[in-house]
DNA sequence: AAACAGGCCTAAA
DNA sequence: TTTAGGCCTGTT
């Protein structure tokens, strides 16, 4: 296990980043450090001093990439300064940033989220790992890896009863079979255009606007992708002109929409 | 108890 | 092209 210094924590804030919605794997802890699996490896991660530290077996690289941390944010979120709203909700997001997730995880993950609220969403992918992930020692506690698409593509709608996932394991084994056969090819997604990769998606069985967005943003870091859920579309509607078009918002609106919803949800 | 969750699908105008 | 109702499950 190994300790490394991530960066400031004024560049990444841990809470506002965790907890903005996009990722369901990391979990705070008493002591404040949040614990998770990404790519494969446990990790925990923890603010001191100004500073964002992480322990973990996997290589530096891996967290760099991971957290985004060679695209200056202070810049990219400068126009969004000038937008009526969006100035409050980016100040106050302001350490926010949009993780580089695992393709097929994000793909899942959103398929559960349909419908469902944050709590439940956390608790059918935990299962999803405990029950089908590969187990991974780390600090002398068992971990679970999120599973592959290729084992899932091995399973029949029935084998997933024990998540609770309802209607939507159907879509989830669709997507993994979809995967696994080459139908649907994430990492391709992830050099083509954005159009290119949503029209792709919406052709998938269960994934219609909203989660083909998330996935775009959170799996293929398309930052463009600009995801519309009730909270979003409740403060499109109170908060922004009639006409308000988010694509105006250009290359980084993604990141535009999580400072709204972070500040949404903070009521 | 009944309604509603970070949607999507299908059927019907 | 828009709209209504149903869908698994868990919580209020």
């Amino acid at each position: 296990m190994k300790k490394i210094e991530l960066c400031s924590s004024e560049k990444l804030d841990i809470v506002k980043t965790f907890e903005c919605g996009q990722c369901f794997r990391w979990n705070q802890q008493d002591d404040g450090s949040y614990q998770g699996v990404a790519f494969g490896y446990p990790a925990q991660v923890w603010e001191e001093n100004g500073s964002v530290f992480l322990n973990s077996d996997a290589p530096d690289e891996l967290w760099e990439n991971y957290f985004d941390l060679n695209l200056d944010y202070q810049k990219i979120s400068e126009p969004f300064l000038n937008v009526e709203y969006l100035d409050e909700c980016t100040r106050a997001g302001m350490g926010i940033r949009i993780l580089n997730q695992e393709p097929w995880e994000a793909l899942c993950s959103f398929i559960i989220s349909q419908c469902n609220n944050i709590k439940r969403i956390k608790s059918i992918v935990e299962r999803l790992c405990l029950e089908f992930g590969e187990a991974v020692e780390f600090d002398g506690v068992t971990y679970y890896k999120f599973p592959s698409y290729e084992n899932i593509a091995l399973l029949d709608v029935e084998d997933l009863a024990c998540l609770r996932a309802g209607y939507r394991a159907e879509y989830i084994i669709d997507a993994a079979r979809a995967l696994d056969s080459k139908t649907l090819d994430l990492e391709c997604l992830k050099c083509a255009q954005y159009i290119e990769a949503k029209k792709e998606l919406l052709k998938m069985n269960g994934i219609g606007e909203k989660v083909a967005n998330c996935v775009i943003l959170f799996g293929l870091h398309h930052m463009e992708a600009f995801p519309i859920d009730v909270w979003i579309r409740r403060a499109l509607n109170e908060h922004f002109p009639k006409n308000f078009n988010p694509a105006g918002l250009g290359a980084y609106a993604g990141l535009a929409q999580q400072y709204i919803f972070y500040y949404m949800r903070l009521g």
